[in-house]
DNA sequence: CCGTTTCAGTGAAACGGTTCAAGACGGCGT
DNA sequence: ACGCCGTCTTGAACCGTTTCACTGAAACGG
């Protein structure tokens, strides 16, 4: 047991105001009991201090008031600040939010999945390392899950936030083509092999529109790896003259790596990233990158779910946010040294 | 009642093994009954797909495995990193994470600590936004507690991990000092008044020490109205010529604010933080910050919290870090462009 | 061979709520 | 006066575990 002091019980605050636990339950909830009796419990458990015990409340009702938070990995700026926002948004919503770390690994993921769904969350908000994993059908039989990011294969989802990624790679590609960029390394994101995720797909369509030499490469999130792989990427013999980076982290990354090697962005790297991050208006130059509307997916994603949660049978919803190119200054003319 | 598929009990597991529900939770933790007896439970558990319901599992031991984590604000890039990594590291030690954003308002951080200790949360790790508050004594009685960066004011907490911000404040102003520095500019954090703060306090001592003309600041954490607070102090009439911030993320800030102004960092102004942020590393320049061994404190305040959680009586610890100046390149002697 | 420990295992009482089925009561129409 | 209905209220079952107090049997010492 802790140390701390005893609880009161509803049974007490029943006794205190000479009704039976049942109508404390339902006073309090307002629900089944006539006004007065109603006021006359509250004025008790407010004076007796009574807060509902949550876990005796969850056993009960099935309900636990929690939301399960698992996105790829919180080595990212950009899903720190996701997870941050959601869990902010979620409180307001009398909900809490249990934030996992799949590391980037898809199998990790699945794993923290049934893990949060054996601990009785009400709901899951999901950004799936592999969105075409079966696996995601099968939990989102169990409860209500919104989807971020890319659409899960098959899955009756309660919810979906989808990114236009295929607009966002044509776009990226397109502007650093307009630039006269030929050869282009693309920094994917680690987990999943690159056909697992559809926006490493259109990659390959869009190059090959374009006559593009592109060079798919995997960075780590983490920023010291993606230095590393952005080091790596920057010594080779023909290196790129410009990155298209799936994550602001990645982007940060090759920046660090740039400046050490004595690279100067835009001029002998342009750089594009894709989350816009608020860090990327702090870089010099600023980081051209992509608007997802980030405040705004939060909010939506916690809605749906919040709303599947409730008793209501929700109608499945799907948002498609469109990207918006950010330019900045990391983007020029290629050798425009 | 969640779409779900009806979970197996522990009565079906019983009447599965032939054995009462009793002997089947004794197996099941490998206490009370025979060698052959668990590994008989544990088969037939196995084959029925048998997971324990935590949330009774809770109710009945009064353990709910989670531990809530409420630091000032998670617009900190530092706070965004120190909760996710905190978050891993208990996941790593069966136990979930409920994390809080207390908005820098210390009133906030108290309200939010209540619904935490009713959500029965087995423990918390807390980074005072007001460290003098007698509430934590409150608190700290009701569950263990760990405080992240400041003493609590007169609580027995059950873990410490401080910062020698004394020495921190010392060495960050010496440093301004020593290049030439007579004018600066401390930007402090949010939230309660300064004098709650040791490690502002500090700086009123330090300044008097060195006779330094000290202008102090209020700048939020969030990186757009850092950037506007940085404008603003850049803008008045007698400009600092060095800028000593209690966060990076408000040294991003500034960072910002200065490129907007064209002032060149460290010619026109040097600036220091505070967390060593990995961001630091990827500006140009690098940001001067101090360490305080992110990791390591992590894990010490997951694994105190963690340990006292346990059934035996936990020895109160405390933890002091040293602070390490990084020097970047974000100082130089004023006015040296 | 008997009394006393030990050990495995059991039944039932918690834990603190929600919810269901049924009871009490008063008012209404006939 | 009677039956009926709707509104409040209640006792008790239930959610799925842990844990306490206890039993029967085996082991042990003398």
């Amino acid at each position: 047991m802790s140390p701390g002091a005893k609880r009161v019980t509803i049974r007490e605050v029943a006794d205190a105001a000479g009704v039976s636990q049942a109508a404390v339950s339902y006073a309090l909830r307002g629900i089944n009991v006539s006004e007065e009796t109603q006021e006359r419990v509250r004025k008790v458990a407010e004076d007796l201090g009574y807060e509902a015990n949550p876990i005796a409340r969850a056993l009960a009702s099935g309900r636990t008031g929690m939301v399960g938070i698992v996105g790829p990995s919180l080595e990212d700026l950009w899903q720190q600040r996701f997870a941050a926002e959601a869990g902010r948004a979620l409180l307001a919503r009398d909900h809490f939010a249990l934030i996992v770390d799949a590391g980037g690994d898809p199998d990790r993921q699945r794993m923290l999945a049934t893990q949060l769904r054996d601990q009785q969350v009400d709901g899951l908000i999901v950004s799936p390392v592999n969105p075409s994993d079966e696996f995601w059908t099968e939990i989102a039989k169990a409860l209500p899950v919104v989807s971020i990011g890319d659409a899960l294969a098959g899955a009756s989802v309660v919810g979906e936030v989808l990114f236009d990624n295929r607009t966002g790679v044509a776009q990226a590609l397109e502007h650093l083509h307009g630039l006269g960029h030929r050869r282009i390394a693309v920094l994917r994101r680690p987990g999943s092999p690159t056909t697992d995720r559809p926006a490493e797909v259109f990659v390959g369509d869009e190059a090959e529109r374009l006559g593009l030499d592109v060079l798919v490469l995997t960075a780590p999130y983490d920023l010291g790896q993606a230095t590393a792989a952005a080091r790596e990427m920057l010594s080779s013999d023909r290196t790129p003259t410009a990155a298209f980076c799936f994550s602001d982290s990645i982007a940060y990354g090759v920046y660090a790596a740039a400046r050490e090697l004595g690279l100067v962005i835009p001029d002998d790297l342009s750089v594009v990233g894709y989350d816009n991050h608020p860090m990327s208006a702090v870089l010099a130059p600023r980081l051209t990158t992509f608007d997802w509307r980030s405040e705004w997916l939060v909010r939506k994603a916690v809605d749906m779910v919040v709303e599947a949660i409730g008793p209501q049978r929700p109608q499945r919803r799907r948002f498609v946010i469109e990207p918006d190119l950010h330019e900045g200054g990391s983007t020029a003319p290629p050798g425009s040294s």
